[in-house]
DNA sequence: GACTTTACTTAACGGCGTTAAATTGTCAAA
DNA sequence: TTTGACAATTTAACGCCGTTAAGTAAAGTC
């Protein structure tokens, strides 16, 4: 496996590389250029293994639904389902610099079909929800969720507003008003 | 006043021709240059009028926040005015492509101070709201609305989704449930 | 050992935001 | 009525970006 390089690179090297590069220089510094030098390749290298920075971003993003939806496992019912969604995507954007407004650039997946659509709504089906209805209830609170940590990185308008109330708490207040909601 | 051309350009008309340029090819189309070539004139001339481009996007977010909460005035209490700032801000990024990622990639306000922050919090302030409940509540029907508007623009992942359940109704139903709270 | 495939390199293209410098038209003062 | 300051643009250019094309060396295959 070992050819000119000791160690070659992969999606999943790339990906770690990607969010370290994120974390490090923010959105705008993610740049094919940058990403490549951080693996010790030619940037034209990158694009073996990745069609183009697009699909980049969006394996990004996809990461980070996916590592927020993990914690919604276990949940005992929907309400505390959609709490976990929530309260996990949030913890996944916080973690990670510029998350929201690469969500927000991030190109949608190349194939949504019925049965991710059915995938996706299944935890909430076991909870008695329609497909239709978990859809939305989902599409609710990843909403909210996207919205706030949108809000929290323009840390410049926070910088004084902040002051005058707690955007965190905020959230931890409105998201089970919105829950509450969704499952009654 | 007509000088070498025989209407010049000032940051009105710049705007303007930037939400038409944003219409007719999305948020990536919106270049200095094409920008420029819209108004008759070189790129560089832009920047006799407007800073930079991330200072063109901040006048776009500006006029899109700013016509949203037009909607809200005249609101009998404090439930139909933040659903009045929901639906309307809803209703401007509806109406122009790429509306909610341009809120999203667009740097904040530069002086956000106290001044500002009681401003806002004004409105509702006469529905008996504090300053730092009326900007919980002002950022939690924003921060729903942006995420719904990006979850629109995803067009591509709402192309099968969308046939699954109705985004835009979900709204509807979802806003009351937040705005209840909130007022609650 | 010849041939293919994999995974990279070097070189380059066009477009981007932006800046510097030159240019042109307008207006006020001399 | 010429002169000079000023406003608003032009031309030219720089460095960076994503991306593609073509070349190349190591590893796998027969």
């Amino acid at each position: 496996m070992a050819r000119l390089r000791d160690i070659s690179i992969d999606r999943e090297t790339i990906l770690r590389a990607a969010f370290g590069l994120l974390d490090e220089t923010g959105l705008d510094g993610i740049t094919m250029r940058a990403l490549a030098a951080r693996l010790s390749v030619q940037a034209p290298a990158l694009y073996w293994h990745v069609k183009d920075k697009a699909e980049l971003i969006a394996m990004m993003a996809q990461d980070l639904y996916l590592r927020g939806r993990e914690e919604c496992r276990g949940s005992a019912d929907a309400r505390s389902w959609l709490l976990a969604l929530g309260q996990g995507l949030r913890r996944v954007l916080t973690g990670h610099r510029d998350a929201g407004r690469l969500l927000a650039i991030a190109r949608p997946l190349t194939h949504a079909d019925a049965a991710l659509a059915e995938r996706m709504a299944a935890p909430l089906g076991v909870f008695g929800f329609s497909v239709a209805r978990a859809l939305e209830a989902q599409a609710a609170v990843l909403s909210l969720t996207l919205g706030w940590a949108l809000y929290r990185e323009n840390a410049a308008m926070a910088e004084h507003l902040l002051r005058m109330f707690d955007l965190d708490a905020s959230y931890e207040k409105g998201l089970p008003l919105l829950v509450d909601g969704l499952v009654a």
